[in-house]
RNA sequence: GCCCUUGUGGCGGAAUCGGUAGACGCGUUGGACUUAAAAUCCAAUCGGGGUUCUCCCUCGGUGCCAGUUCAAGUCUGGCCAAGGGCACCA
């Protein structure tokens, strides 16, 4: 064994050796039970960043403990690879798309490689590689043929530095996700996935999702956004037979309506406009369509509207009311009109006051009445003006008020979902073809599945503004029809990218089946997802929508669970200097510079340390240079033992030495770390423990100037442990250790280390002895003692006896082994 | 405005059940080794006060204010701050 630490020959040498022997493959049939853990894969963006060695290593470090536990771990990565990035790429520098996104792909192999990291490279998965997207492709037909996937004409958010229209997911405070420009409304015929057909399970599942935290939860609840409310049909006074519905989460407050308004784009606005209105009403409604979205969600904004000139009739009172249209109202949303009270909803009190509207109380708090001219009141009260439901509590009025709509046939109970949906169709090239045609006789067609997939064209020119290169196609657009034979014409736009990422983790489970997207067998074995790794930023879209793919899927039969990630760990963000690294603020560290100065191990080790995974983790050169002074310390104290240590790796557990203290210390360690593993994955402090291990076997060698037989074994042990519990984290390092103590085959083959409960404690005990809940005395006492004798022992300190001289000893508590509270008056 | 998360030394953070607050590390200071440096090793390091001064005593301290308890970083109620998410969703 060399005295040094060369990390960069050493890792070299092992990652050549794990490839050459297929150490990470993963065999679909195994005895051991599975686990699968699955970092999200990444967009090949070029380089790996700090974000990405975070993410895999913690994945990495879960596979590895996981497979020394005894499970057969499928530990995948692939490449979400298609996407703007590529195509821009080709407009800027007249590459082809295909190849940039190869030659990114092959550098972060070599990166991840260079990790360390125990990848099935067997089942590598990438998305734009035509024998993946036949199956994206081929899954868009199943959910097109359910109903699924279908295509409307609707106002929908268009990126014009992208050139394409985004998901309502995409929209990011009325700004591109990808581009932060500004996203102007547009009309268009789009394909959708109806994701709205599953809002509910979206919604009920996530109590299922035990192992999902909080946060996640949540986001993912706000942006279903269930509500519960009624819907009430108003009779319009001018136009005979039409209806105007409302939805409303308040139906107590019916009696109060004292205007209504419909959005700009309401569908029957120009048959409630009367002549004399019109100029006006088309004026407001030409603004609306003009103003971009930021500007028309911007909730300073004063509300505008204007007046229809017809009215409605309230069904309950037989008042009749305005009815105007404001851009406050949204077409997406409920029907796309709303009653106003602005008596007990602020927003309709605003609206009212600037346009001079009625008020009309219908809700009060019987302690404090008011007339709601200063602001409207939302809290919960007492029914007044409400004819029969006067005097009813508000809360139990909701039911009642709704009843009566039901029974009178003007209204319903309608529960309402904010989520929309799905909008996968994008107007670029780099991306799976959506594989329909439309033929002049037999409309929109699915192409044939022995057809698929439908390739991406290559004749394109990239050079084009305002339009997809895939367009310039000389050979894609024309094509004939699957049913009739007769000429038709392709689908020109692509699948957004999420649909692609939505079910790769089930390709893992059979990445290499050419008849099928996997085998039912083979993602039932292996499905769920055990443990998930990746960025909080992904909480709702990419999160979502998987979830709407596995449950759709299972629908389809396809497979039989219906959550795909039983365990999702969503990790912090890397900081520097106090903020997220980025190119832009210079405060980058670039990972290959770290492998180069410090090795691979060292990387993993810190990346690990400071922080626990979920929260952000401040990245320090100091902090690199002390794990790297750590695992030369860890080296130095095999190497200059060595001639101690035997060769009988395999020593038996537990050591026969129960009273040796590093025995000891070492079952502690044992123990401490498998629990912190297993306890969140609270890797920090595993590493704390490490150290501690480390710095304990220093203190024993240093105690000691000759070694006998019995030492020997002690030492040997207590190495040997501390290379294996390693092992998962400084991957290289502790196989490196471990052949140079004679260890065959590999360390990250080996078993975990167990721990023997009755030598997983110290052998003495601290005594803390507090006088009323303060701490006063410390007493060292045997492990075994009971508690009449830790009182005893306690009362008989000096410390003690002083304190207590002379006072009357109202009780003392016991905590056995730990604590005895002595509380005097 | 609503929702989620987080508040502990100079810094990152630790503390299964309510039971020694500050593990482990970074930084800093002092020392050893060295011609010197690097590396390494040893020691100190929450704050105030006291002291017979490498020993030791005492008081305070986990965002703030209350409460429960023999005992609160941990439990309860009320606030405050930071970060994130949603937001004219009727």
């Amino acid at each position: 064994m060399k005295e040094s630490y060369f990390p960069q020959e050493i890792e070299k040498k092992w990652q050549a050796v794990w490839e050459e022997n297929k150490a990470f493959h993963t065999p679909d049939n195994s005895d051991k039970p599975k686990y699968y853990a699955l970092s999200m894969f990444p967009y090949p963006s070029g380089k790996l960043h700090m974000g990405h060695v975070r993410n895999y290593t913690i994945t990495d470090v879960i596979a590895r403990f996981k497979k020394m536990q005894g499970y057969n771990v499928l530990h995948p990565i692939g490449w979400d690879s298609f996407g703007l990035p590529a195509e821009n790429a080709a407009m800027q520098h007249g590459a082809d798309p295909a190849k940039w996104t190869d030659e990114n792909i092959a550098y972060m192999t070599k990166q991840l490689k260079m990790l360390g990291l125990s990848y099935d490279w067997e089942r590598e998965v990438t998305t734009c590689k035509p024998d993946y997207y036949k199956w994206t492709q081929w899954l868009f037909i199943q959910l097109f043929k359910k109903g699924l996937a279908y295509k409307k004409e609707a106002g929908v958010n268009w990126c014009d530095n992208c050139g394409t229209v985004l998901a309502n997911e995409q929209v990011i405070d009325g700004k591109c996700w990808r581009c932060d420009s500004v996203v102007e409304k547009k009309y268009l015929s789009q394909w959708f996935f109806k994701i709205t057909d599953y809002a509910e399970r979206l919604l009920e599942d996530l109590d299922k999702l035990e192992g999902w935290g909080d946060n996640v939860k949540t986001m993912q609840a706000n942006w279903i956004g269930k509500s519960k409310g009624a819907i009430f049909r108003f009779k319009v006074k001018e136009v005979d037979g039409l209806e105007v519905p409302v939805y409303t989460t308040r139906p107590d407050t019916v009696h109060g309506i004292t205007y209504l308004v419909v959005a700009p784009e309401y569908k029957d606005i120009e048959k409630l406009t009367t002549p004399e209105n019109k100029q006006a009403v088309e004026e407001y409604r030409a603004n609306a369509r003009k103003m971009s979205e930021i500007e028309r969600l911007s909730t300073e904004r004063v509300k505008t509207g204007v007046p229809l000139g017809t009215h409605c009739i309230n069904p309950f009172t037989g008042e009749e009311f305005p009815l105007w249209t404001a851009d406050y109202a949204l077409v997406e949303y409920g029907t796309g009109a709303v009653m106003a009270v602005p008596t007990h909803d602020t927003r309709d009190f605003d609206f009212a006051k600037k346009y001079n509207l009625p008020l009309k109380v219908v809700i009060q708090n019987p302690e404090n009445p008011s007339d709601c001219k200063d602001g409207a009141y939302t809290e919960e009260g007492i029914l007044v003006n409400s004819n029969e439901f006067n005097g009813m509590k508000n809360t139990e009025a909701k039911e009642a008020i709704t009843q009566k709509a039901v029974d009178g046939g003007f209204g319903e109970f309608k529960t309402q979902y904010r989520l929309r949906d799905w909008l996968i169709s994008r107007q670029r090239y780099w991306g799976a073809p959506i594989p329909v045609v439309y033929c002049d006789k037999c409309g929109i067609v699915p192409e044939k599945e022995e057809n698929l997939p439908v390739m991406l064209p290559t004749d394109v020119d990239f050079s084009v503004v305002g339009k997809s290169p895939i367009t310039t196609s000389k050979t894609f657009e024309e094509t004939t029809c699957p049913i009739c034979g007769g000429k038709a014409k392709r689908e020109m736009d692509t699948m957004d990218t999420f649909v692609c990422s939505s079910w790769y983790y089930l390709r893992y489970s059979d990445p290499k089946n050419s008849t099928r997207p996997f085998s039912k067998e083979l993602v039932d074995k292996w499905l769920p997802v055990d443990q998930y790794v990746g960025g909080i930023e992904h909480a709702i879209l990419h999160l979502l929508y998987s979830r709407f793919f596995t449950k759709a899927l299972k629908d389809l039969g396809l497979l039989s669970f219906d959550e795909p990630f039983k365990n999702l760990l969503t990790q912090g963000m890397v900081l520097k200097d106090g903020s997220k690294m980025s190119k832009s603020k210079g405060n980058t560290v670039d990972p290959d510079e770290i492998f180069e100065n410090y090795g691979a191990d060292t990387a993993r080790l810190f990346i690990l340390s400071d922080s626990p995974p979920a929260r952000d983790f401040d990245w320090s050169d100091a902090g690199v240079e002390g794990c790297y002074k750590f695992l030369n310390r860890v080296w130095r104290l095999v190497s200059d033992n060595q001639k101690y240590l035997t060769k009988d790796y395999k020593l038996s557990f537990p050591l026969a030495r129960e009273n040796d203290d590093l025995v000891r210390t070492v079952h502690i360690a044992i123990k401490g770390i498998t629990n912190d593993i297993a306890n969140d994955f609270q890797f920090n402090t595993v590493i704390s423990k490490y150290r501690e291990l480390t710095n304990a076997i220093y203190d024993w060698r240093g105690k000691k100037s000759d070694l006998s037989e019995e030492d020997r074994n002690v030492l040997s042990f207590a190495i040997i442990s501390l290379v294996k519990l390693m092992a998962p984290v400084t991957v290289h390092m502790s196989e490196e250790i471990w052949h140079d103590l004679g260890g065959e085959g590999s360390v990250h083959n080996e078993k975990w280390c167990e721990w023997d409960e009755n030598l997983a404690k110290a052998s003495k005990i601290t005594l803390v002895v507090q006088v009323n809940g303060k701490v006063k005395d410390k007493i060292e006492a045997d492990e075994g003692v009971n508690d009449e004798e830790l009182k005893n022992i306690a009362l008989s300190s000096e410390k003690i006896k002083e304190l207590t001289a002379g006072k009357e000893i109202v009780k003392t508590i016991v905590v056995p082994k730990k604590l005895v509270n002595i509380v005097i008056k």
